[in-house]
DNA sequence: TCGGCACGTAGACAACTGTATACACCCAGA
DNA sequence: TCTGGGTGTATACAGTTGTCTACGTGCCGA
């Protein structure tokens, strides 16, 4: 990744400005941009070729940092010998020293460019395989479940994790019941999955003997 | 909720038109609007007073439409001796029918405008509290869960569905998957819940009397 | 039959938009 | 020293935008 310099700069980071308080990445208007930056609107055209390339670089700009972050958080979670709840604060701290990436991320996964949409989601889909397999590695998870749910409950976990850092970012009186809440979450899903092949009747059978013991 | 005829109804259902296909609610411009409608740009301003005022018209429209959904789904419910798995076709079956909908509440519920995503968020909030009633009424779930945990449980689950039902609406071979996952997902939630309890030694040690039973 | 009113249209305005062409500067390599 | 390319600026143009005022309908109650 080249590291941009002088008016690019300026132009990426008035757009990721811009996208976060008032607008989406792909309502980006050129003059607002340049005026947001500082610069003439025509030097929009020295290092982009239009609007759509711009939101794709931007984009790229982003998957980057987020791949260092996710990078980062791994080395952190390794040398940590604690569980979840810790990985989880991680991760809520990193979207918050992100927000606007995030909050971009966040508006474009379901926006209105199909183009920028299939990128994000392929970038998801990927950090969903690395989770998986950094959980299964490290045996932080039940065991006796398959690959393909560990994979299936980490895709379901990103994105939860990715809007609920919306909430994370701008509520800040939330922020611990929000992680508390994420944490149930996660136990609960790769809990229950452990007993996915129980009937009711057989699961019913198995709480009520969990909570009259003998 | 007043009937709308005409005009009115012409240029909300062009917003929604445009806010699905390729803008975002907020992002609507007026003339465009006028265009996609075929009606001159001024008509605009004998129902609306601005652009902000139709895009909160459009969302209690929407909410109104999907009350009434809401409601018919639980006497469908009601009516079906079945459980979560066919509600699950149904509220799917909905988001289906009601696309555009569908659309515009996932694009804003983190969009640009605070207004509309407050609005998105109480009722979202409503629609949790209501299922959550629902289902303990029915005595569809697990036993002995407390009512906050049945609607922390509901509220995530509601969210969840919403932006699922994105990609099944537009990727129609996947919708038997989604379906499923999203059967798996309940489940999981509700049996997880019931063992929040436990510590994880103890959890593991009833898997492994499961898996091994004498 | 008349008067008002809700609805839609016509034309105009200044402000803003994306984009093209032409010009000015700085710095590295010959 | 000259030169060429990378960078930023100035000016211009046609098209679009939101909004204003004024005008023309058709309908409904008095």
């Amino acid at each position: 990744m080249n590291v941009m310099t002088g008016g690019k700069l300026k132009l990426v980071q008035a757009a990721l400005k811009l996208a976060t308080e008032t607008r989406s990445l792909t309502s980006l208007k050129l003059r607002e941009l340049a005026r947001e930056a500082g610069l003439n609107p025509n030097t929009f055209y020295r290092h982009f070729e239009n609007l759509d390339d711009l939101g794709l670089q931007v984009l790229g700009y982003i998957a980057a940092e987020m791949k260092a972050g996710v990078r980062q958080l791994r080395l952190v979670a390794e040398s940590s010998e604690q569980a979840a709840n810790t990985t989880v604060a991680f991760v809520y701290q990193y979207f918050l020293e992100n927000k606007a990436a995030t909050t971009v991320a966040v508006r474009e996964l379901y926006g209105s460019s199909p183009l920028l949409r299939r990128a994000l989601e392929t970038q998801l889909d990927a950090s969903a395989r690395e989770m998986a397999e950094d959980l299964m590695q490290r045996g932080l998870i039940p065991r006796h479940l398959t690959e393909q749910t560990v994979v299936e409950i980490s895709h379901m976990t990103i994105r939860y994790i990715l809007f609920r850092a919306m909430d994370y970012i701008e509520k800040p009186h939330q922020r611990e019941a929000i992680q508390q809440e994420t944490e149930r979450f996660i136990n609960r899903q790769f809990r229950g999955a452990t007993l996915d092949q129980l009937s009711n009747e057989e699961f019913d059978a198995l709480v009520a003997a969990v909570r009259q013991p003998a």
